[in-house]
DNA sequence: ATTGTAATTTAGAATTATTCTAAATACTAT
DNA sequence: ATAGTATTTAGAATAATTCTAAATTACAAT
């Protein structure tokens, strides 16, 4: 954990190695800032809620996570940096990673030359197969 | 405008087709709630905060435009329901639509069968021409 | 080891976006 | 016209995020 935030140029303090190592054990659940603020209070009950948005923005700044805007309501952290897309199956709420991302000028996306590509986000609303989703039009 | 609020089955009241009509005179800005109730205003000075957000709600739930979650910042609106996706130049801020978003299971994405898919936002951030962006690694 | 300096953390206040609530108004169908 | 339903309204409430200024910590240089 240390090993990767001190790679990445961050000081490798006692908050941020929490912050990060709690993301890590909840990937799965994407979790917001708030929820992270509750897990890595167990561990170290001083921690505050500013510390966490502050880990988390340097974490983001520093390629370590991403930011999720699925909804109007809070931003979701993920520690998965391969290319991946989003799911969100909109009857149980859960969140899938899925993997495979293509890079957007090679899969249909109309991006004029001129325009230098960073992060890209992908996002799919749906019904996830255990709440009886079918095949779409995709 | 009432035309089509009427054929998506909403009752074209005054303040949804201004709110409709404001959003699609601004639709290159991509505005906030906020920007729309400030131009909405205008033309009728007594529309309120709630009505707009009741109204953008309305009009998303009916397919005339779309929500766009860019960053931790307010929700975007967006009347361009064509398939495409945008592009937030981190320098200048502007958004710019790019049209030709391909359908994920055809472009890379690897969706398992079983996922009904619904909505798909695709957003990217990055450096536009006019801000010196130089082709990227896409 | 000690000290100086800059980065980080902290609590809590402040801000901002969004939702809620209950009353008033406007439509629709009788 | 009247009843019933949907919509709008102002303002309060909530929730997420940012700000602030003081305290602490980490690191580098002595």
């Amino acid at each position: 954990m240390e090993g990767r935030l001190a790679e990445s140029g961050l000081r490798p303090t006692a908050q941020r190695s929490l912050v990060y190592e709690v993301l890590l054990g909840h990937a799965k659940e994407h979790p917001t800032a708030d929820e992270i603020f509750i897990q890595a209070k167990q561990a170290k009950p001083d921690i505050s809620m500013a510390t966490v948005y502050n880990c988390l923005d340097a974490l983001v700044k520093h390629n370590l996570i991403r930011q999720m805007h699925l909804d109007r309501v809070a931003t979701r952290y993920c520690p998965n940096m391969h290319e991946h897309a989003h799911f969100l199956c909109e009857v149980c709420g859960v969140v899938t990673d899925l993997e495979g991302i293509a890079k957007p000028r090679s899969s249909g996306f109309k991006v004029p030359s001129g325009y230098k590509i960073g992060q890209v986000e992908m996002n799919m609303r749906g019904v996830c197969p255990d709440c009886g989703g079918k095949e779409g039009d995709s």
